[in-house]
RNA sequence: GGGCGCUUAGCUCAGUUGGUUAGAGCGCAGCCUUCACACGGCUGAGGUCGCUGGUUCGAGUCCAGUAGCGCCCACCA
């Protein structure tokens, strides 16, 4: 090893973890540790696909936990020599931020408004919401988002993420926006997106349709109502549906309604005509076996009333209420009237008085709870109404694509692997295409205008697409090519379609958004497909699927080499944390108490994809562990002299030899868990080392290495403590990268964190050496300080006579560290005998 | 209802392809005011590895079943 080393002008008196973070972060952003190599080449480049965090909320420790381990890994990266791609993207587009603006401005978007370049807000509120046009709208949202992610990136220099900072993007961006709408509208052009009028889970509070993937779920408490059509008798949760009822379904194997196929019944109190039908999907378990259909009151209705080619009654609108006129065929009598303009709840007790009265419901109603599904955000259950909206093609109708999207899965390695199932079962489980269309505002718009006829009517079938070289466009605002703006809303002109697009859509395309697809070729090409993708494991079925379908599409490849999946953090009950519980933590209150080192420490000792616990108990021992560092690091360099550091052909002492070949070991085995992506083994074995480097080895050479034996003595202990400081100070520095920087600093060049990972090659020769010497010392030294502490003495007591009894070959170890156990154990005369098993007889010293 | 994961010392967790007396830290007990570290150090006590079977010379590790917990998914009759 080459000896950078003039004295140790940098070692402090008095080490200290204090002020670490400012100081290394500050420099690392002076000397652009972190930036990207532009003119680095794909074979050269390791790119990450970071998740950008939503800056709507606060961050919690769950951020922390997921990012951290990555940074590890990036960091391990880095200093095998990879280029690193590493930018850091924020998602501020979608619901959250939306409801937030609204009410932090009190604003309210109305797409209709033209935009208003001078828009500014009042000085007080007023009491009413101010109407402002999409392009103002976002504006605000940028606004606010602004000085969110000022505070996000803060927390994450803090933390010591690796990323580079000048290569950052916003999901509600120019550069996203852009790139999301030149995606939509490559999947339109061959055929992978559509338009259709269709039934769509709706929620009747946010007023927007809902994609599968956000649904959720929710035990609710429910009844079985018994209703009678003629003489026969259904069960129902949903009685106030009745009048959308379009047939009676029960299984073709049921010989109990097996003369009823092809019959017709009537509804109970408003007597309309349905068919009994058979279906291959209605339960003869469930009820009495025989269900009505309604348009709609659950999927199951959907997939009935389309296989069965049955009429549609809808009578829910879009706010949730029950219609003002019946559906054709539902006569406009008293029952109508008593359920029209209701809640959906209200119309269910009209509906259980009047059939109660009428004796068309038997019984009582039986309550039951039942899974009843809900927007993940929403408070109310969904319901179905039929609406416009677009579509992308994901295999949920097409098995030919959903084969090859699991081929393209399988092409991905998963950490840990079994995580893949979830996908797999997703993808399986699809029961259609992913509806992208949102009702709201702020996003990115689809970027569609429809022509309009004569009749002023829209014609959906002959969208009309801006060029490329337009994007982003707002259909909302800007006028379609051959049109102007006068032409909007009039009969032969034009209207741009009013819906954004769902978060997932820009989401998943991320990786073009950080690569740059098309607006920078060659960034592109040096970085796509990526390397890695790091993410939670409950949106594998969302941010994961979605960002490889997309790319499936586009580009016909798996977007990423390797995806890690993280695990959950959970709160001391081992309960999932959540803010709906109330039991997250802050971040930075943390990070202040223990220092972000230990922090860190705490996060990569979660195995990946492994849960884990939020325990400030570990992240105790991550602050003590580099506190230990910097004592160890100042010891072990004091002890290396004032003039050249010797170097390795210096190590000839068997106890260095073997500390060397312990090392080895050590790097060996870090290094393929980092490989694996297993950051959390790299960390214990180098701890692991670490201390028993501490204890043992650096107690027994203290002594030797100040040249109080022999020059060679000395020598050999110096050169085997700089190779195993400076190997150590590397093998930490991906977890502890502000401790590490601050040592490293004591007496090297340069940033450890650029510095090339550990080699076997530096400890030479000795790597394969047997490190039983090292062993059988630590075992004699451990055996005195038992004695010593029996008796109640202190660890300097002198040993008067020490006798190590073992097999000839163990004490030729014992032998070749003799001089160094003398030193360490404070021995005044020191015997070996030959035994069965190694042994030690400690006579102390009088006082 | 289906799938996945977890269950090892009081607590938080390791335990890689089955191999000798099952590991770490915290906590606990005791000792040492040691000249790198009291934001310390040393030493010690503490576990029939959820349960039941099976394979094997040998099982925490493999197989089958079972219980509890967590997560994901599922067409609300």
């Amino acid at each position: 090893m080459s000896n950078p080393l003039t004295g140790s002008p940098g070692v402090p008196e008095k080490p200290s973890l204090e002020g670490l973070e400012d100081r290394w972060a500050g420099t690392w952003e002076h000397d652009a540790t972190y930036r990207f190599d532009p003119t680095a080449t794909r074979a050269e480049v390791f790119s990450i696909d970071t998740p950008p965090p939503t800056v709507s909320g606060s961050l919690h420790m769950g951020s922390v936990f997921g990012y951290v381990q990555t940074d590890a890994i990036a960091r391990f990266r880095r200093m095998q020599g990879w280029k690193l791609f590493y930018p850091m993207g924020w998602d501020d587009n979608g619901l959250p931020t939306e409801r937030r603006v609204q009410t932090y401005f009190g604003v309210t978007c109305d797409p209709s408004l033209p935009y208003d370049p001078d828009f500014t807000l009042p000085e007080e509120p007023g009491k009413d919401d101010i109407p402002v046009s999409r392009p103002n709208f976002i504006e605000l949202c940028e606004r606010l988002t602004a000085e969110d992610e000022q505070a996000f990136e803060e927390l994450w220099r803090r933390i010591g993420l690796s990323v580079d900072w000048q290569r950052t993007y916003a999901t509600i961006g120019d550069r996203a926006r852009r790139t999301s709408q030149r995606m939509f509208l490559r999947n339109l052009a061959r055929d992978e997106a559509y338009s259709s009028e269709a039934p769509t889970m709706w929620d009747v509070d946010f007023q927007t349709a809902v994609a599968q993937a956000e649904m959720e779920d929710k035990e609710q408490p429910g009844a079985y109502h018994r209703l009678r059509f003629d003489d026969i008798e259904i069960e129902t949760t949903r009685p106030e549906l009745v009048a959308a009822c379009v047939a009676l379904v029960a299984h073709p194997d049921d010989e109990r309604y097996a003369a009823r196929f092809g019959t017709s019944v009537h509804t109970p109190l408003f007597g309309v005509e349905v068919p009994v039908l058979a279906h291959r999907l209605a339960e003869p378990d469930k009820g009495t076996g025989i269900a009505m259909i309604c348009t709609f009151g659950d999927i199951t209705d959907v997939t009935w009333w389309r296989e069965l080619g049955l009429p549609t009654r809808s009578i829910i609108l879009r706010n949730g209420r029950i219609a003002d006129t019946p559906p054709p065929g539902v006569p406009d009598g008293d029952a109508w009237r008593a359920i029209a303009g209701r809640t959906v709840k209200q119309a269910q007790r009209a509906m259980v008085e009047m059939l109660s009265a009428s004796g068309e419901m038997v019984g009582d109603p039986r309550p039951i709870t039942h899974p009843v599904k809900f927007y993940e955000r929403g408070d109310r259950p969904l319901e179905i109404v039929t609406s416009r909206q677009w579509f992308i093609r994901n295999g949920g109708r097409d098995e030919a694509l959903r084969q090859r999207l699991l081929e393209r899965a399988s092409e991905l390695v998963w950490h840990p692997h079994y995580m893949k199932v979830r996908f797999d079962d997703w993808v399986n489980g699809l029961n259609g295409d992913w509806l992208v269309s949102r009702q709201r505002f702020f996003g990115v718009p689809i970027p569609i205008w429809y022509p309009l006829g004569p009749d002023g009517e829209a014609d959906h079938d002959s969208p009309l697409v801006p060029d490329e070289a337009r994007l982003p466009i707002d259909p909302t605002t800007d006028a379609p090519e051959g049109y102007t703006e006068e032409q909007r809303g009039k009969a032969g002109g034009f209207i741009g379609d009013p819906d954004v697009m769902d978060t997932w859509a820009t989401s998943s395309v991320t990786p073009q958004i950080a690569c740059g697809w098309e607006d920078d070729p060659d960034l592109f090409a040096a970085t796509f497909p990526m390397d890695l993708r790091p993410q939670g494991p409950e949106i594998i079925r969302t941010w994961l699927f979605a960002t490889l379908l997309r790319s499936h599409l586009e580009h016909g490849v798996v977007p990423w080499r390797h995806t890690t999946i993280n695990g959950w953090i959970l709160d001391p009950d081992r309960k999932k944390m959540s803010k709906s519980k109330g039991n997250v933590v802050t971040p930075m209150a943390l990070l202040e108490e223990f220092g972000s080192d230990a922090v860190r420490y705490w996060a990569c000792n979660g195995r990946p994809g492994t849960d884990t616990a939020l325990d400030q108990g570990v992240m105790k021992i991550g602050r003590r562990l580099a506190i230990k560092v910097l004592n160890a690091s100042k010891f072990a360099l004091g002890r290396l002299g004032d003039g050249p550091v010797p170097g390795l052909d210096s190590v000839h002492e068997a106890l260095d030899v073997a500390l060397l070949a312990e090392l080895a070991k050590l790097v060996e085995g870090a290094t393929a868990a980092h490989e694996g992506f297993d950051y959390a083994r790299a960390l214990e074995l180098t701890e692991g080392f670490f201390w028993s480097f501490c204890d043992d080895y650096v107690e027994l050479v203290k002594t030797r290495a100040y040249g109080e034996r022999s020059a060679e003595g000395a020598d050999s202990a110096r050169a085997t403590l700089a190779i195993a400081l400076s190997a150590l100070h590397r093998l930490f520095a991906p977890f502890l990268p502000f401790v590490t920087e601050e040592v490293w600093s004591w007496w090297q060049e340069g940033s450890v964190h650029v510095a090339p990972w550990p080699t076997i090659a530096e400890v030479g020769p000795h790597s394969g050496a047997e490190p039983a010497v090292l062993d059988v010392a630590a075992q004699v030294l451990g055996a005195v300080r038992r004695v010593k502490t029996e008796n109640k003495k202190s660890m300097r007591a002198r040993v008067a006579n020490l006798t190590v009894r073992a097999p000839r070959a163990v004490l030729l170890d014992v032998d070749a560290a003799r001089e160094d156990i003398v030193d360490a154990a404070g021995v005044d005369n020191f015997d070996t005998e030959e035994g069965d098993a190694l042994s030690v007889e400690v006579e102390l010293a009088d006082d």
